[in-house]
DNA sequence: AGAATTATATCACAATGCGATATAATGTCA
DNA sequence: TGACATTATATCGCATTGTGATATAATTCT
């Protein structure tokens, strides 16, 4: 009853959801800090709204990719990383990283570096 | 008037665009010809299906990402990269590489590396 | 005190992904 | 030649996700 992601492809993240889990690799945190941290980590080309990122928490509580943390606040709910999350966002990035080296053997750097000329 | 696209963060490419866009880099290709050029460049963990290749075929068409190409051929339709197509491939492309640098920084290889031993 | 910022959450609609399905040309090989 | 697989394009409807607007309230700043 009710299984989410019935596609196949569907252990790919989405951006969004790639960066938010990169966030949270290193130490857990609240939403609000997630989405600054996200900011800062694509050089504020990404900019979460207040739906994409609670939605995407939601899902991804459910898809238990991530847990509530341990910090305790009043105001503030703390997420982590689970070993899942972990693992998934790790294949993401295995996968990033072959289509940079893709680009790297197509020389596709080198006519980017010359664009910047 | 009908602009489509009113979403701030619409430059940014989702994943199957950015692998077909990826697969336009070196050459035209025709829509199976991408099909399975995905399918390879990402290790055959990314098969895009009809609805989603020939959807965004056209989405891409529409932002002029991609145009016709020149070669003929009675069945098959060839499309290649526009300059903004281009351009925008490459954004993207910085923008992974800067997640995985991101990622080195963090030591995330070390940890992934070890969980192939 | 009043304004700006921090912080979480939901809503409706926009955009995209996806399998199923349809159609047809071409290739294979018995 | 006939049957079957593969190549090739395309559309449909539903599933999934993204997004700005909006709401609410605590905290911080001046």
């Amino acid at each position: 009853m009710s299984k989410r992601k019935q596609f196949s492809n569907s252990n790919l993240l989405t951006l969004p959801v790639f960066y938010i889990l990169l966030s949270l690799t290193t130490q857990e945190r609240h939403g609000y800090d997630i989405m600054k941290q996200v900011e800062h980590d694509s050089n504020g080309k990404i900019k979460l709204g207040a739906g994409t990122l609670y939605g995407a928490i939601k899902r991804m509580l459910e898809d238990k990719l991530i847990v509530e943390g341990s910090s305790e606040h009043a105001r503030r709910r703390y997420y982590k990383l689970t070993e899942k999350g972990r693992s998934i966002f790790n294949n993401q990035l295995e996968r990033y990283n072959q289509a940079v080296e893709i680009a790297r053997q197509k020389n596709l750097f080198a006519k980017l570096a010359l664009a910047y000329v």
